[in-house]
DNA sequence: CTTATTCAGGGGTAT
DNA sequence: ACCCCTGAATAAGTC
């Protein structure tokens, strides 16, 4: 328990300066500094409200400020408070956890249970090469309060003592460690405790990745805005993997063989790290993860995993087999040498011989994201063979040949399919139509069924955007700082960064308002027509906006009632929370409600499903146009999707139900099932 | 834009 | 202490 996060009382500017997953949430500069004003571009920027309601300036919606009675209550009942493996304190409700991402990768929670939103502002730029929304949450500034905080926790860094601006402002001095613990802090005690079960599950795994998420976006973040002070972390996804590991915050901590729980075949990672905390394959760096003699109890070692990443001459070539190179040989002072039977390769080779199982994890290049890797789990193979032969370099290499056990579900060879059908060496099979968007998206949208009759939806006009939407008074101020071209992390003139500390960078903008991914419509089994993609989707990423029909409140009321109008996207239905506060379903607040019909026109978004455990959540965002801003709804991921995964997000439900509306019966098919929505 | 190079880095295992 | 199929930033090579 000596790791007690923070728990020193609790000063107030500790708990300020917290930033829940939030965080994730398309960090929208808060209101009060709208760091996109500042770029002046073509595309009309996108001004996001959140739908956790406008907060007091310089109040974060968490505990104690804002925990719901219902959420301490529970908290602390459910909470074998005493001996919590992870001690966090502060109790925070598991929907600001929950809450809608956004913008850049971030996933982070998701739900869009959260009520509480304050407003914050995504601005669009035209141009910006990253889809994802950026996470600049500049929002209640990390400057004031760190710097005012006392240090704590050591930081590695020798801090050079705080970099004062120019016009006296802010100093950019982040102890790293606090800003993790504020953040280790601002979870909610209950995630800890699933977390902490030694057996993993899917919750545990999907927490754990959040809170990743979040921690490698915030000190990404500071390393950005403290650049020249050369304060951050240059490694954010190291700095936030070891923060993880030494607070306990993972699953499956204990190294087995075979499948790990929680984890399911499919998945996908963009961090190494992230495999090492939900268990996966320990290694940060090495390829090759095994129980050492003495963990295995055995006399040899036994190999778990292998992380196939294009580092040596492995051979892909057959979707069900890899052709593996042992390590080592190739260090960089002495050059390259013989491969040993030691350590990994020797992992291999004896788990070879007992025909132990081995999970695989095949790294590929990220085509969305040029310069990282996607990795992605591909389940359990076996090693069936094993020799030696001469590398490129004329030194020995081992080579393992590792086979897929037969009766999984698709993971690397879907991937490769939709390399296929990139390359057009495949046909994409049971294609309808190859774009239903007749052009009116700058990606086609295919159209396909490959399981039943069913020749496609009904008719309706493609459109990409909303219609008679209605100016909506600016967003309040739309006053951020001056700066062109985006905030510069050395003008302390900047009101963002005097107000923040953190100069915001001003990549607050989810770039373009079309589509980025290759969406496609699909036929699903039961659910009638839904929506996927053939790339796969970083969590906090945008997808896509609601497109169709503004209509007034009257309107919505007739059509969703007795005509039984399916299409109808109603920002103030309500999102239950499903998990850890059945009671606090709070309804998001927004600049104004907003009622869209896609029953004639829509975009591909008419075309998500519900699920009770969705991949996917909506954001209410300003689109700004010159003097005019009116309202759109923006879907992000709320974790990484993998491709052909049908994207869902939560409809919602609607109380009262209209007159003539029905509850309709669920077929998310997920475990969390509430039964209905409406 | 693709590839190569540089460089700081963390956990795990072995010593 | 050493090893290792990072990952980002930078540089250089391709078109």
């Amino acid at each position: 328990m000596d790791n007690h996060v923070g728990q020193d009382s609790f000063d107030k500017s500790r708990v300020l300066n917290v930033k829940p997953l939030r965080t994730l949430v398309p960090v929208f500069p808060s209101p009060s500094n709208p760091s996109s004003s500042s770029t002046p571009q073509g595309g009309a920027p996108f001004v996001c409200a959140s739908p956790a309601g406008p907060f007091p300036t310089g109040v974060a919606p968490f505990y104690p400020f804002f925990v719901s009675p219902e959420s301490q209550r529970l908290s602390e009942q459910n909470a074998p408070t005493p001996q919590r493996a992870t001690p966090i304190s502060t109790a925070v409700p598991i929907n600001s956890f929950k809450t809608p991402t956004s913008a850049t990768n971030g996933d982070v929670g998701s739900s869009r249970r959260t009520s509480r939103n304050r407003a914050a502002h995504i601005t669009e730029e035209e141009g910006y090469n990253n889809t994802e929304m950026n996470e600049l949450d500049v929002e209640d500034g990390i400057g004031n309060g760190s710097s005012k905080r006392k240090k704590r926790g050591r930081a590695k860094r020798a801090s050079a003592g705080p970099v004062t601006g120019v016009s006296g402002v802010v100093p950019v001095d982040v102890d790293l460690d606090v800003v993790a613990n504020d953040i280790l802090q601002s979870i909610n005690p209950m995630v800890f405790d699933v977390i902490n079960h030694p057996d993993g599950s899917r919750d545990s795994v999907l927490f754990t990745l959040m809170i990743y998420e979040v921690m490698r976006r915030k000190l990404g973040q500071i390393e950005e805005s403290t650049k020249e002070a050369h304060t951050g972390a240059k490694r954010p996804d190291l700095k936030a993997g070891t923060v993880m590991m030494t607070k306990g915050v993972r699953s499956n901590g204990k190294k087995r063989i075979g499948i790990v729980p929680g984890v399911e075949i499919g998945d996908i990672f963009f961090f190494r790290f992230e495999l090492c905390l939900v268990g996966l394959h320990a290694p940060s760096m090495a390829g090759i993860d095994y129980l050492g003699s003495k963990a295995s109890q055995e006399e040899e070692p036994l190999a778990v995993s292998i992380v196939s990443s294009g580092g040596y001459e492995d051979n892909t070539d057959d979707g069900d087999v890899l052709i593996y190179s042992g390590q080592g040989g190739v260090n960089r002072e002495k050059g390259a040498s013989d491969q040993k039977l030691e350590r990994g390769n020797l992992a291999l080779e004896k788990s070879m011989h007992r025909g132990n199982d081995v999970r695989v994890i095949r790294g590929l290049k990220d085509v969305m994201h040029p310069s990282g890797k996607v990795y992605v789990y591909d389940g359990i193979y076996k090693i069936q063979d094993s020799w030696v032969e001469k590398a490129k370099s004329g030194f020995n290499v081992f080579k393992y040949k590792l086979v897929r056990m037969p009766g999984q579900p698709e993971a690397y060879a879907t991937w490769k399919s939709i390399q296929q059908w990139t390359d057009k060496s495949a046909p994409r099979t049971g294609v309808i139509l190859p774009d239903l968007t007749s052009g009116a998206e700058k990606v086609p949208v295919c159209l396909v069924n490959d399981v039943d009759n069913e020749k496609g939806p009904a008719y309706f006009t493609y459109i990409p955007t909303l219609k008679n939407s209605k100016a909506i008074a600016p967003v309040e101020p739309a006053a951020g700082c001056s700066c062109v071209g985006g905030c510069q992390p050395g003008n302390y003139n900047c009101s963002c960064i005097q107000k923040n500390g953190v100069p915001p960078t001003c990549r607050n903008r989810v770039s373009q308002v079309g589509l980025k991914f290759r969406l496609e419509v699909f036929r699903t089994k039961n659910k009638g027509w839904g929506l996927r993609s053939w790339d796969a989707i970083r969590a906090g990423t945008f997808i896509c906006e609601y497109a169709g029909e503004v209509i007034d409140s009257a309107r919505a009321e007739m059509l969703g009632g007795e005509n039984e109008d399916e299409y109808i996207f109603d920002s103030t239905r309500i999102y239950q929370q499903l998990d850890v506060f059945p009671a606090d379903i709070e309804a998001p607040k927004i600049p104004s409600p907003l009622y869209v019909t896609a029953k004639n026109e829509g975009n591909v978004a008419r075309f998500m499903n519900h699920s009770c455990s969705p991949n996917v959540l909506w954001r209410p965002i300003v689109r700004e146009n010159k003097h005019e801003s009116d309202l759109h709804i923006a879907f992000f991921a709320i974790r990484h999707i993998p491709p052909m995964v049908e994207l869902t997000y939560d409809y919602g439900i609607n109380l009262p139900l209209k007159a003539g509306q029905r509850k309709k019966k669920c077929l998310c098919g997920s475990v969390k099932c509430r039964g209905y929505f409406c």
